[in-house]
DNA sequence: ATTGACATCCAAATCGATTGGGAATAGGCA
DNA sequence: TGCCTATTCCCAATCGATTTGGATGTCAAT
């Protein structure tokens, strides 16, 4: 009762109200003056159930946390939702927020916002390589956007950032310190983006001949099973450097090193991925790899946009570079010199992609 | 047109195929079945715009989340999120999610919520000791459960966690070593929690006459001003203990022992606040206090939901015992023996609150 | 045959905003 | 005065579910 209200105040119609609001060229300025008047004086907001059953739209968009023990501590969900509060806020679309434990749950929480049409599009996250979700959306036809790539044969939009690369120039550089012995502990390659970083190392280990399996491990990404690979790496091959895929293996793996009396960046080299706040801040402080997450994540909610407003899927396929940020966990198989940080943020950024 | 629609292909009214579906005694069982069947058949969901405007209800609650730099890695949005999800799923309810940075953006975005109606209730974290939020719903009469107290006169459902209690306690532990001297890192008393954290440190120093104001030092919770201000300490005051009211605070802390040639545990006890995930996996691994933030955010839906349902305020009011997860962060200030522990997860706990 | 009790069913109004298709009024011009 | 065009308004339908207040029909008791 409130576009009534304020045409019973004026005595005229409730469609004039509409349309002198709306900004139609219909309604006489003295009306329209008259309307934006009492409007503003009872606070007037139109009701928004009322215009999304009439438009047909729920002005807006969802997103699936992943819920369950290990994944509190991921900033990535959280950044990804700073990022893309304020584009959504300017395109007047809400963000719904679901949780699901990733397996049973998931793809029923997928179809609870597609079929009862809570969302008019999807934000998706943490792709895998058979990925049933996206598989669903497509079978729908609903409008989502991807942050990663994923082995379905069909085309959808995504924005992904190249792990690939930037875990093959982490694993070259680790080669040019002069490294012979590089393992790797990544994520399940359930994960797309576990795939990508292992490509990237096995790539750089694959020219000069230096890959052997046993150099290999596959953990669920927590500190926990960080140590525990690099306590079982430690007795069994030795490597004198470790590329992680997360930076919460990388901060167990250190813990590992420590315990063996080792240090990381003088007698073994480690290199993270995410470039968490603390990475900084860890003994001694980790080179990692950064993602754009929050320029990918704005990118992507551009993308769902004009999905939504019916444009086609070609061309929304974006891959970005990641970057490697050097400190000091890193180093040559021998010691060298280390300069000392005074700050942590004083670390040094290079680019892997001009 | 989907009520209709089995109206029409089952030749009976709207009215019959509602109440054949809401369970309504008024329907005969043949009818019913075949209603049931046919509404199965085309997979029928109830248009949610449709029934909102109809019920007045937004059928769901809003979190604000806080954005902006150095938030990121503050897991208890995404903690408290993932532990509401199960409850209001069960409620039927939906969970809108808008960011603003403390500051101006925030209180317009609560005003958005309840304004647009675009939800029935609100949860609010990390409260301040004058918090205009608070201070605005209770003048909207609007819905809300507060994670933490106020300062506000007026009553207001909350669930907190007694972290004075705990802070006292820990303090108290530390003074049980031996200790003297010890210091505290708190965030800024602008946040209640603040302030019930340092009025812990304060009452267990003052029994003894221990408070010095000079041992006492603020700073945005971040890794970084943790490190800026304990260097400040060791070169001012060189406390042999310090209570950090984060653990973020915690490891840049840590990290300025570490650079300063002293180990925390032996040379300078150190207890953090949140127990994160990679407490355990600091080096030497970090004593802290656990919150159980899931409980508690389950517990403010229930109450958001009775206040929503209509219930008074009265008696919503809980404050919760935290407790203290003993790593090996301190001890006494002189060296003592110390066990090694071989895996982080070996920590034993111990109930402040009994 | 009348009445009452009961079981089924439905027309229409309602929530509030939007919009297509006119209708009424005023002014201009012949 | 009569006709035409612009301008300004508004009626009524629409979106889909819900709910009030009956309407209809059946059967048994009186």
């Amino acid at each position: 009762m409130s576009l009534a209200r304020i045409a019973r105040a004026l005595g005229v119609s409730v469609t004039t109200v509409s349309r002198a609001l709306a900004g139609y060229g219909d309604v006489a300025a003295s009306t329209r003056a008259r309307v934006l008047a009492e409007s503003a004086r009872i606070a007037y907001h139109p009701n928004e159930a009322a215009r999304r059953l009439r438009r047909g739209r729920a002005e807006a968009i969802g997103v699936v946390l992943p819920s369950g023990p290990g994944q509190y501590d991921d900033p990535f969900f959280l950044r990804m939702l700073s990022a893309i509060g304020p584009v959504l806020d300017g395109a007047k679309l809400d963000l719904l927020v679901t949780t699901a434990r990733p397996g049973a749950d998931e793809l029923r929480a997928y179809r609870h916002l597609v079929e009862n049409r809570k969302v008019d599009g999807i934000l998706l996250a943490r792709t895998r390589r058979h990925d049933e979700r996206i598989a669903y959306l497509l079978d729908q036809d609903f409008p989502f956007v991807a942050h990663g790539r994923s082995e379905e044969p069909r085309a959808f939009p995504y924005v992904d950032i190249d792990g690939e690369t930037a875990c093959r120039a982490a694993t070259e550089r680790l080669l040019a310190f002069g490294h012979t012995s590089i393992a790797m502990i990544n994520a399940s390659p359930g994960y797309m983006f576990a795939v990508h970083r292992h490509a990237g190392w096995h790539a750089a280990l694959g020219a000069p001949g230096l890959y052997r399996p046993a150099l290999y491990r596959e953990v669920e990404p927590t500190e926990e099973n960080g140590f525990l690979a690099m306590k079982d790496l430690l007795v069994t091959d030795a490597p004198t450097a470790v590329l992680c895929a997360t930076d919460r293996i990388a901060v167990g793996a250190m813990h590992a090193l420590t315990h063996a009396g080792l240090r990381a960046g003088r007698d073994v080299s480690l290199i993270g991925y995410d470039d968490l706040s603390l990475a900084s801040y860890t003994d001694p402080p980790l080179t990692t790899i950064a993602q754009p997450i929050e320029r990918a994540a704005r990118r992507m909610v551009e993308m769902l946009l004009a999905r939504i407003g019916g444009a086609a899927i070609a061309g929304m396929q974006e891959i970005w570079p990641a970057q490697i940020v050097i400190r000091q966990s890193d180093g040559g198989p021998v010691p060298v010199e280390q300069t000392i940080m005074l700050q942590g943020d004083t670390s040094h950024e290079t680019t892997l992609h001009p």
